[in-house]
DNA sequence: CTGTGTGCAAAGGGTTTGCAAGTAC
DNA sequence: GTACTTGCAAACCCTTTGCACACAG
């Protein structure tokens, strides 16, 4: 795991710090987009501002992809390697509004908009409703 | 035009004041998904604390939606008729990247997606790009 | 050693809350 | 008359900036 950080980092021309790990030990150990205030909560002694500029870093370097709820949080969640320069994401993003998790998911085919006259470079997709886990419930 | 707006917000059971009537007619006066800033610019003698509450009271009531742009900058347009209480539409929102202004564009099929064991009650559709004019140019 | 990252203090911007006076119905 | 709306002051929260010190490469 630790290796697979420094990796990470090494490939996105990132210098290693043990701050930078942290944050993205975190970030990797849920596989769903994080708010900023779970991070705080898994951190110990940690700078506020450090926090914002290493995230505000990792989603520059195309590390991590930042998605608002509904409630104007940014969550952040690790890219895929598929993920590239041009950030486009082939899932969806959904909210539940039971448990409010964050989710990245993957669909059978991504809807592909065309506009005419109009240049698509990026699309986002959120869906808002009740997760599988709050359904069974 | 007048009676048009009176009209919207009899039919959304919401009290007919000035200041809530000309907050729409701005709304009204662009097709487009407008900042509160760009609102703010309109109005003269305005209080802000009275707008904020006035877009959040217009919101909760289905009078318009709010799109959150690139810097996270609110921004409301009116609700189709369409829109009814679940508040989906069936349109996507268009930001471009030139002159950053905020669309509500028709799509021919809106994409259809569904996800096994998830209840999906709402789906926002979101681009980023160039617009039309913005790209004749 | 050099450029980059960190921690602290302070400030910024958008937004919300509390309350008293004013207004719609 | 009553409940809702407005305007003002103050507070809140998230986020950014500036700067000196610490650290990675």
């Amino acid at each position: 795991m630790k290796n697979k950080i420094e990796l990470l980092l090494k490939t996105k021309n990132t210098r290693i710090t043990n701050f930078r790990k942290n944050v993205l030990a975190i970030l990797m150990s849920k596989k769903r987009a994080i708010p900023v205030s779970f991070i705080e909560k898994s951190l110990v002694n940690y700078d506020r501002i450090t926090l914002y500029r290493t995230l505000k870093l990792f989603k520059n370097k195309g590390i991590i992809h930042e998605i608002m709820d509904n409630n104007k949080n940014s969550c952040y969640a690790i890219c895929e390697e598929s993920c590239g320069e041009s950030h486009q994401h082939k899932h969806i993003h959904f909210e539940c509004s039971e448990c409010n998790v964050v989710l990245c998911l993957d669909i059978e085919k991504f809807p592909d908009i065309k506009l005419k006259n109009y240049t698509i470079k990026n699309i986002e997709i959120q869906a808002m409703g009740i997760c599988e886990k709050c359904n069974k419930t």
